[in-house]
DNA sequence: CATTCTCGTTCTGTCAGATGAAACGCAACA
DNA sequence: TGTTGCGTTTCATCTGACAGAACGAGAATG
């Protein structure tokens, strides 16, 4: 491997990756089939993981994320733009729009969903909190791949503002508007995002709603 | 090292184990200056872990934890004692006794602080969510000990209902109580927990609050 | 009940990976 | 201007990590 990185790190981080909220315990053997190691080297793996708290297993051997996890999410939380902080600028969207208001974080070549509020209409883009996306689809994707240094050629999704529309790219009947969040420092935060449905968050809604993301998204950076 | 374990991964945990509330960001010397490790080793093992977003850097190449750890915290979340069902009785402990109510679990060879009730007395026992003790001293401490199967030769802290108490061990001048939380299928979820000034958290005050701590913590079970 | 299959664990030869020392450029500081 | 410390890159060395094989145990199957 490249000389700046740690293989066996990396296999590490993978079985860590490999747990989701449809899997949040996992065999040795469903392990070794989500990841494709050997179960030898996930034993050797998660091992070294357990004695830090961040995997833990249970008396019929099987995996799950351990209480290290949740202590420096805290720190993450603490650390990045807080729930209270943005849960008004969401509600304020959902309200507004009538659709599911979320804020996007990048996490490598994902983008991971870190606060929500979900439409109240029962046909609605369902997001949980934790949800992990394509960082290629998607507005809040485009948002969080360009403002954070990658290199782009087509701008065309963007406004004049940095906002990005997309149209059925998470799925093809939703669609979402996104812009970027930035701290006082002008680093990117995170991506604060509409979603609908495509038929009813059309082309005319989503430009009516744009105004009010950029302001409460500017609102956001204040801090 | 032992070959059923992996140093480097190891070494990573180290790394992500050094970030602590008041050390959410830190440069490469202070990494190397905490965790002991070379910094050429330290970029290695963060690029890795950066590209599984587990630890980012900002544009002045400090580091943080990352957005993975955040959605993983969820899954644990999910997967564990949800807050919502346990605040109701950190609430209830926490206004009968006066004195701080709180729920660890164990992380390795610490114990951290899913989530706490604190004391509406301004001298308190002052615990925040994500806190981690040494698992040698507490009345959580030895109660995490016992029933996660560790040998143990001294019970003369313990009642008959495995409830432990402790006086002065975490701190000089705080007493504390503590019991198991068990899961439907008998295994040890976590341990709920009353912590309060030596003096005013007195034996006779300990004694009077051990039933409604055992009685809370049984009805934790029924899950 | 006997046989087969799968899982979890342990061991080990092989080789590729990981380490840290040295060197460098750059910025901060005196 | 010179010194110090930080972050980054390179590479020789050696040790660590891998995965395949083997094994025991329990579950599944006939």
């Amino acid at each position: 491997m490249a000389t700046n990185r740690t293989e066996s790190v990396e296999r590490a981080m993978s079985i860590l990756s490999a747990f989701s909220t449809q899997k949040p315990i996992m065999s040795l053997a469903e392990l070794a089939e989500e990841t494709g190691l050997h179960k030898s080297t996930i034993l050797r793996l998660t091992n070294s993981m357990r004695i830090y708290g961040f995997i833990q297993r249970d008396e019929d051997g099987r995996f799950s994320v351990g209480p290290s996890v949740w202590r420096l999410a805290l720190i993450f939380r603490r650390d990045f733009t807080k729930r209270e902080h943005v849960a008004p600028a969401l509600r304020i969207l959902a309200e507004a729009t009538g659709e599911t208001a979320s804020f996007y974080v990048r996490a490598g070549n994902e983008r991971v969903c870190l606060y929500r509020e979900n439409s109240p209409n029962l046909l609605r883009f369902h997001v949980e909190e934790g949800m992990r996306l394509r960082l290629s689809t998607g507005a809040s994707g485009l948002v969080l791949r360009r403002y954070s240094g990658e290199d782009m050629d087509d701008f065309s999704s963007f406004n004049e503002n940095g906002t990005a529309s997309s149209v059925g790219q998470t799925n093809p009947n939703i669609s979402s508007i996104s812009t970027p969040v930035f701290s006082a420092a002008g680093e990117l935060v995170g991506a604060l995002t509409v979603s609908g449905l495509a038929t009813r968050f059309d082309e005319e809604a989503r430009a009516r709603a744009i105004p009010l993301l950029e302001r409460l998204a500017h609102g956001l950076t204040t801090t």
